[in-house]
DNA sequence: CTGTTAGCGCATTCAA
DNA sequence: TTGAATGCGCTAACAG
């Protein structure tokens, strides 16, 4: 019932060989047998065993993309902006959604991606044995999350500058008591929660500011964990006058919480994020805004031009542009507030 | 190189046949020869190849899953969910995210999942003859949005239901100019704004309010467009002392809007949202909560299940339950605003 | 430029 | 319970 490539031929009056050439663009077919192919295939509505085709050739047009949560926005963004890229240039996608730890381990053990994608976009910071199994698929790597990685193309930001920035911004405001909401480190490989605490180290120490250990709390890289930090901020003997959170996601946990705690944003307290989430905007939230779908579609692009041509050094660091967003949740220390 | 069944027959002392069999748990297969062939497959790392087994059986353990936008919190999140029941269930998945026009056509018009998907789940509505492509795959299908529609299993809500008591809560709060920001209406057979419109009109009815069209807004289910809504809202003769947003994206630009003119939320304009968006309770927006993580997954387990069972009756409908979730964003009208 | 011949790796008859 | 033969639909190498 299913129309093959058999049938196309047979209703064209040429062989399956010329058929398949025809279709795929490949040169040796005159244009008119090719036009004529063309035509009959799309009467019949002929489409390509994808299976059939790449059992065959070894080509799978299938790109596998790594991800620890697609619900988040980070995430569900920069999968977004590369399954653009990738379907434009004729390829699919296979999602792998590694939010639990048994979906993770039974993915990198079993590697379904095995014979079935010419190259994988891991969104998720693999550990040192989950990066072999992913090299030992031998196709091209890339990631938009953590440091350099060896095999991998990664396209990533330069968080120390972007941290840096925001932490400035609030010194040049006059504040000095600067608190911080940090995410856990996570896999070994994270370097973003340490470049952005290194830069915030450095800023201080640039503008003669003593750090104070009771300024830094944990946020989780969530909402509510944002939200535990502020509170746990506001309970020390000398609070923050502002406070830099190395996601806009904590820092819109922390504006809830100083919400709650009837101080207002920025008179009593100034805020400034990361990201540039989506609602940021809405929130009025100070950021850095990093480029999250530019990311996906560059590392999605990167990794197309690997598959089309195979010679090209294998791996390769890209860092995106970052840029401070002035909002509302910023402005110098109130004089009569808490110093 | 790449391992294949012959090499573990090989090695294992049978044939291609036994190895076939004993790994994918089929009958026929003394246990002792089982257990060996799975210990020795094991040990060569062997994984069957998935172009080679879906030609030969026409299974493919894949599901298709087409998605507006992923980036979007309500499409990440239903996608989120059913990833983890398929892949728990040993399926990959196919991603096809649809947001751009020209994708959308390239993807009805190719049909690059046939052949390639034992099922779809779609997470838009398709057009008339979108839905009979669909239908032409000769697979089970399914959704979670939209209303009842042939051929395809529906996850859904009650919106007049959620809407009723979302306008309802207003009304018994005292509110007698109430305004609604609503959703464009899409695709015909996108019955959401128009159920939930005609709940806000029953409502009204009901209590004996008689409905200013100058009143409701078109939002078009984004921030942007729910802060305009809210500017237009705010320019009639007689301003509304409360709003019911068709979502909680549209909820948060009004916020926004009401903000930036200095009025107070809920002093002065009350604000009732719907879906329970992953931010809501930041911004302590009311709301009508929808189980969206439970409608991917409840939307997945039905397709599995039809997987399993091709006898039983091939489509049907769900409602996922409502709550009505009291934040901070609703209070009785102020006595001295405008009325 | 086009057709013929072999597989790609596996699942599934049919025999034994 | 096992093995040998056959074909899934297509691509690639080789002839012509």
């Amino acid at each position: 019932m299913t129309v093959s490539i058999t049938d196309v031929a047979r209703a064209a009056g040429v062989s399956a060989s010329t058929v398949s050439r025809a279709l795929r663009g490949r040169p040796g077919v005159s244009e008119e047998v090719r036009a004529q192919i063309t035509a009959v295939a799309a009467q019949l509505g002929y489409i390509a065993s994808q299976s059939a085709s790449s059992l065959a050739s070894g080509r799978t047009f299938t790109i596998g993309v790594v991800v620890p949560y697609v619900g988040r926005w980070f995430f569900g963004t920069v999968l977004d902006a590369a399954e653009q890229v990738f379907s434009a240039a004729g390829y699919d996608v296979l999602l792998y959604n590694l939010g639990s730890p048994e979906a993770r381990k039974r993915f990198f053990t079993k590697l379904p991606v095995r014979k079935r994608v010419d190259a994988v976009l891991s969104l998720l910071i693999p550990e040192a044995e989950e990066a072999a199994a992913l090299r030992s698929l031998g196709v091209p790597l890339a990631t938009t999350v953590g440091g350099p990685l060896p095999g991998f193309t990664v396209v990533g930001i330069d968080d120390r500058a972007g941290a840096e920035s925001a932490v400035r911004h609030l010194v040049n405001l006059g504040h000095r008591r600067i608190g911080m909401i940090s995410g856990t480190s996570g896999p070994l490989h994270w370097t973003t929660p340490i470049d952005r605490r290194q830069a915030y180290l450095d800023v201080l120490a640039d503008a003669g500011i003593e750090h104070d250990p009771a300024l830094e709390a944990d946020g989780d890289y969530t909402v509510q964990g944002g939200e535990r930090a502020m509170i746990e901020l506001l309970a020390a003997s000398r609070p923050p006058t502002a406070v830099f959170a190395q996601s806009d996601e904590m820092a819109m946990g922390a504006l809830r919480a100083l919400r709650r705690h009837r101080l207002k944003v920025p008179e009593d307290v100034s805020v400034v994020g990361f990201d540039d989430h989506e609602l940021a905007d809405v929130m009025g939230l100070t950021t850095i805004a990093q480029p999250v779908a530019g990311e996906g579609a560059e590392a999605a692009r990167l990794l197309l031009r690997q598959l089309d041509e195979p010679d090209a050094e294998p791996s390769r660091h890209v860092q995106m542009p970052l840029r401070f967003v002035l909002r509302e949740t910023t402005a110098p220390p109130n004089p009569r507030g808490p110093q």
